[in-house]
DNA sequence: CGATGTGTTGACCGGGTTCAAACAATGTGG
DNA sequence: CCACATTGTTTGAACCCGGTCAACACATCG
């Protein structure tokens, strides 16, 4: 099993590891538990073998900018990701664009088009990531002879779910400043969860589209970095400014929380 | 089949009336196309029935306040509404509270809980309503003997996901205005999917909770709905305040798009 | 080199929050 | 019946976070 698959550059450990071989950093606070990022990790990579197993799986490399789907487009098949980040944009009729997720390796892309025959969304690769596409009447039948298909497609709707959700909570309770860190925290996370080193984020956002993402203009995700980074809660690698050092992700969820105001946490009723 | 089917005494029809039938009201402007709302409420009709028909149901009913489930508690069952209207409630581990969706007859609650094996959210009535269980691995079992219940399941799974990204796309574009506007417009548009009147809401919700949901403070919803009543969009119907007529939904959709400045419809990239 | 896209920072302003006061609706107990 | 408490709503006034506008820095690329 390999930790490390991403054809993208960065966001890879420099020699291939194991996931649980961390004890040669040891200042570093463990944010989440080790355990819950590897029974993730192992989650993802058993999910990736039952369906290359299990389906038909159409491959595709895509580059920054190219699209799996678009939004309107007809309804045929979920698209799994095998590396590379993704995001979704959701489009208004009235032309309000709006990215409504950012996606990595395991997540499944496309359930927005099952009910309505069309997918709702635009999928954006904003790197070179490579997609399983799978037909989704191809994927029903497979799940009749094979339970395991049927739960991993169920366990990934779930989830998405689950994190609109929380994306909702951090949009309403948080505030600018509490967002951008909670976002630095979400992404490292996702890494950290499929094996990868999640001290060092490379950013394939602009501030424009981060912005976006958290509901606040460039100007405000600008700040709110610099004031980060001066506090010491992030640290800027290169000079391009788009790669983030994070040395130590609990105290990005103790800033999260600390910029809660107590207003905020008003319980309802 | 019955159009109503409440045992809340509002929105709800003083008469039996069919679904079509609403020749009655010429001056009202037909907001949605009426094929779609009635063809929406056919859809919810027809998987109402062929829950009970095809697996076993557990008929609860919930007043006001009560909980379907809770968060944390351990997940075995979904849940479809065939009454009343329900919140559902996301709260974070430092506290703060979310209203991150609400729910009407038809509805599936509890899909959040399908990946972690707990739910993730409280679902509470905010009405009298009654509400049908369904255990998940019943389900399933069925489901592989009637390939319409699973599409059913995916269909309202694909809705909660679609519905999760409408609500980022308002909070994230949207005034404060505009967004109690769209709420108000999303809330007859749900009772008008499910063939009940739809000028006249009866909002089960303290400005608090509205403004919780909209990510606003209860004084600027306050605001906002007295503005709109000035204004002549909506009228309150009684002295509390709750029910709220809407003699045009057109025109609550002109003024959400009105309220959007142009800046928020900027182009990424 | 200029052109372009991206990021940073400052100054100003305004929408929405916060704080406060008053009012309305409802219930409770004497 | 009224007095009183409670909960929810409205409205005003002051404040402030984040949006807006603008200028500048810096990188890449023809």
């Amino acid at each position: 099993m390999y930790a490390v698959e991403t054809p993208s550059a960065s966001n890879v450990q420099p020699t291939l590891r194991t996931v649980r071989s961390n004890a040669d950093e040891p200042r570093r606070r463990s944010a989440w538990k080790e355990s819950e990022m590897t029974a993730a990790c192992e989650r993802i990579t058993r999910q990736l073998q039952l369906l290359r197993d299990e389906v038909a799986i159409q491959r595709r490399v895509l580059h920054t900018g190219d699209k799996i789907y678009q939004a309107g487009q007809a309804f045929g098949a979920l698209h799994v990701l095998h590396s590379g980040c993704f995001k979704t944009v959701n489009v208004a009729a009235d032309g309000r664009e709006q990215v409504v997720g950012l996606h990595f390796k395991g997540d499944w892309l496309g359930f927005d088009g099952i009910a309505r025959g069309r997918y709702g969304c635009d999928a954006v690769a904003m790197d070179t990531g490579e997609v399983w596409s799978i037909s989704y009447d191809a994927l029903l039948q497979a799940a009749a002879r094979q339970p395991a298909l049927l739960a991993a497609l169920h366990d990934a709707m779930s989830r998405e779910i689950s994190r609109d959700r929380d994306s909702l909570l951090s949009l309403c309770t948080l505030s600018a400043d509490a967002r951008v860190a909670d976002f630095l925290r979400y992404w490292a996370e996702s890494l950290a969860q499929r094996g990868l080193r999640s001290d060092h984020i490379t950013l394939r956002m602009t501030r424009a589209e981060i912005g976006n993402y958290l509901g606040m203009t460039l100007e405000t995700v600008s700040r709110a970095l610099s004031r980060m980074a001066s506090e010491g809660l992030i640290r800027f690698a290169d000079k391009s400014r788009r790669d983030i050092l994070i040395p130590d992700v609990g105290g990005l969820m103790t800033f999260v929380e600390g910029c809660a105001p107590a207003s905020r946490k008003v319980t309802l009723q």
